[in-house]
DNA sequence: GGAATTGTTAAAATCCCGTGAAAAAGCCCT
DNA sequence: AGGGCTTTTTCACGGGATTTTAACAATTCC
């Protein structure tokens, strides 16, 4: 996993997917470096000098990650990202600027913006491909919806419907949601308080504990003895995790 | 912290930690030059008028950076900094190249060999110590959560788990946070207190022997010979160290 | 050899989770 | 609006896993 690349089951065997970048920086030192060890670590990478292009082209080619230095001649970093994050189909592509000052950085972090983490220059390169690598991996973008297959069970999120070992199981609206979002993000660890800012609905204040509730009335529903859950493990002193069984 | 330092308490006082700074250069005009204003900014300087023993002493005692001239007699600063690069101990060590020609290809190249930064020679004492604060700063921003892999224990914060020598090894929470610290500032000596105080949750007074223990449960998970660790190292008088095997 | 420091072990103290049940909030229907 | 239903949330207790302590053994350094 290391390397970076993604890989997507098709047609029954598997291809390997070299993530794109999109680089926009107008100093070419700077972006045949980027260039050099990004490519090094299995991307594909696409430099643009200047703004011009580059979001005519992640339309089309949607690219993993965008790589922006703040200022470039023409629509700048900031302003490109501005549009990324407004344009529907890239608005969840994660972006990395390149800024001189750092005082800066806090800027671009800042909320509105909606960047993912800056690097400063003069950068090392390995600090470059490090947060890349980072990034990615932090945004390694949840299964769309679609059903789902794990073990016996069978999550089916058009239609709301949980199928267990064959059989229709009910459910009600915030169990499946929650049983949804852990499907969704198999392996990972969730403390109460995650699972309540995103699975819950108002939000207003509702106890961790009720998270311990549904929580049981989901193995309740899916394992075969929930005394010993296969899926839906607890990590005691951090929260609670999914996984498909062995 | 800007100025470089580090304080770690051990033996019931305070300890200011000069970090070291191994320089290699033959010109002795110049490294007398660097030695005297990194020394004034509270470094421990060490000068090599050759690349012959940098390496050895460097994996004794390991310095927080490498100042290299490109161009020296012996192994020269572009080969030390591919050897450092393929030395488990040092791999993250950061190295700033010093050259002569200032021709940007020089440049790139240093960068490409995975040096962090470069200064040009002539320079003026006030860049060389800006620069090397610099690197070591950024060397300090901690890299959002990843997977790491150091010898053949994996550690995956998201998941909370931990893969020793192939196989899943369960850890409570306070083990995997004390590791996954260690792990992410591989090469430092922490003290018992500091650990306590940045990894322990509440810390509402806490002895700092709990840690030998924690430490201990640690090596039996994942020293092959927890007698002899070759990971999580006791300094004696100061604390523990973790480090990637040789 | 002796003082200081660390390793080891086991028992005590604490924290955390599972559970059952009941209160509160929604919801739908007339 | 009100009654009966489902769903959501809270609460408290008990058992068990984790954390902490403390006492003693082993090591290291002078």
């Amino acid at each position: 996993m290391g390397s970076g690349l993604g890989t997507c089951t098709a047609l029954g065997y598997n291809i390997v997917v070299k993530p794109a970048i999109f680089v926009v920086e107008d100093d070419p030192d700077i972006s045949r470096l980027v260039r050099h060890h990004l490519e090094n670590e299995g991307f594909t990478v696409r430099v643009y000098p200047t703004g011009a292009n580059v979001l005519a082209d992640a339309e089309r080619q949607r690219p993993a990650l965008f790589v922006l230095d703040i200022m470039v001649p023409g629509k700048d970093g900031l302003e490109i990202c501005r549009t990324v994050r407004q344009t529907p189909g890239l608005a969840s592509v994660p972006v990395i600027f390149l800024t001189a000052k750092s005082s800066e950085a806090d800027r671009v972090l800042g909320l509105e913006l909606g960047a993912d983490d800056y690097i400063a220059k003069p950068f090392s390169p390995r600090e470059l491909v490090a947060r890349v690598k980072a990034v990615l991996r932090r945004f390694e973008r949840p299964l769309p919806p679609s059903p789902m297959k794990i073990g016996e069970i069978e999550i089916d999120p058009s239609a709301m419907t949980l199928t267990v070992r064959g059989a229709l199981v009910p459910t009600t609206a915030t169990e499946f949601r929650l049983l949804d979002y852990f499907a969704r993000h198999r392996g990972r660890v969730f403390t109460r308080d995650h699972l309540l800012d995103s699975v819950w609905r108002d939000t207003a204040y509702v106890t961790p504990r009720s998270v311990d509730v549904y929580v049981r009335r989901i193995r309740e529903k899916i394992e075969p003895d929930p005394e010993n859950p296969r899926y839906l493990k607890t990590v005691r002193g951090a929260g609670y995790r999914f996984e498909s069984p062995k």
